[in-house]
DNA sequence: GTCCAGGGCCTAC
DNA sequence: GTAGGCCATGGA
């Protein structure tokens, strides 16, 4: 915790996810796998300049379609299929009521989710915490360079092993695991790439030594 | 020209 | 079970 409150004093709170609604939130978490934000935004602009962001357009929508518009987030057809696999589900389970999806039991929801296409825990979190507000911690590769820069012994924990160690750390509440996870890629864009120099790090004071 | 960015799936050993 | 290939753009 004294890490995030370093990044936040640093840094102010960041206000994620970067979208409108919420099935925004969810096309671009699909969307930015493996690409970074500003290709997302692109492909994000693409899609509402034809009308097509939200996920009961995007059920409608053609495959190609959809691939043309997201070309700049690599991968776009895999990526058209799984928004399309990922709208037809919504409509499927709760024909496309967010609200009563996201009242489901959340260990049954992540389960079902983790069993769709294209859906790994790192999407599938952030869509539960950013679009359903439900206490998820979201791990992904900045996470675990940061701790792994800080000391902590996370570097042969998978991906959910490392999300039990970080709720051990971390109090379970919604509003922080939202911004504590802004934080740290707001925080490793700038400092903790992958070449380990980090001149002027906001975290030079508690880098190798200290809990999160 | 080269490298890499907010993954996940599939296949071969 | 795990390493490695595949998908295939755009910015630094």
């Amino acid at each position: 915790m004294r890490v995030y409150k370093l990044l936040l004093d640093r840094n102010g709170n960041q206000n994620w996810w970067p979208a409108q609604t919420r099935d925004e939130v969810i096309i671009g978490a699909i969307l930015t796998q493996s690409v970074s934000w500003s290709n997302v935004a692109k492909a994000l602009a693409s899609l509402a300049g034809q009308g097509l962001l939200t996920l009961k357009d995007i059920h409608s929508a053609a495959p190609e379609t959809l691939a043309t518009l997201i070309r700049p987030t690599l991968y776009y057809n895999q990526k058209a299929l799984r928004l399309k696999g990922f709208a037809d589900f919504i409509k499927a389970a709760c024909g496309f009521d967010l609200d009563r999806l996201f009242a489901e039991d959340l260990s049954a929801l992540r389960a079902r989710l983790l069993a769709l296409k294209g859906l790994g825990p790192e999407t599938v979190d952030s869509i539960l915490l950013y679009a359903g507000g439900l206490p998820v911690f979201v791990v992904d590769a900045y996470t675990k360079r940061l701790l792994s820069r800080l000391g902590h012994p996370v570097e042969k924990l998978d991906y959910h092993q490392l999300q039990a160690y970080l709720s051990q750390r971390v109090p379970r509440d919604v509003p922080l695991y939202n911004d504590f996870h802004a934080q740290i890629v707001h925080h490793c864009k700038d400092f903790c790439k992958k070449t380990p120099l980090c001149p002027g790090c906001p975290l030079s004071a508690v880098c190798s030594s200290s809990s999160p």
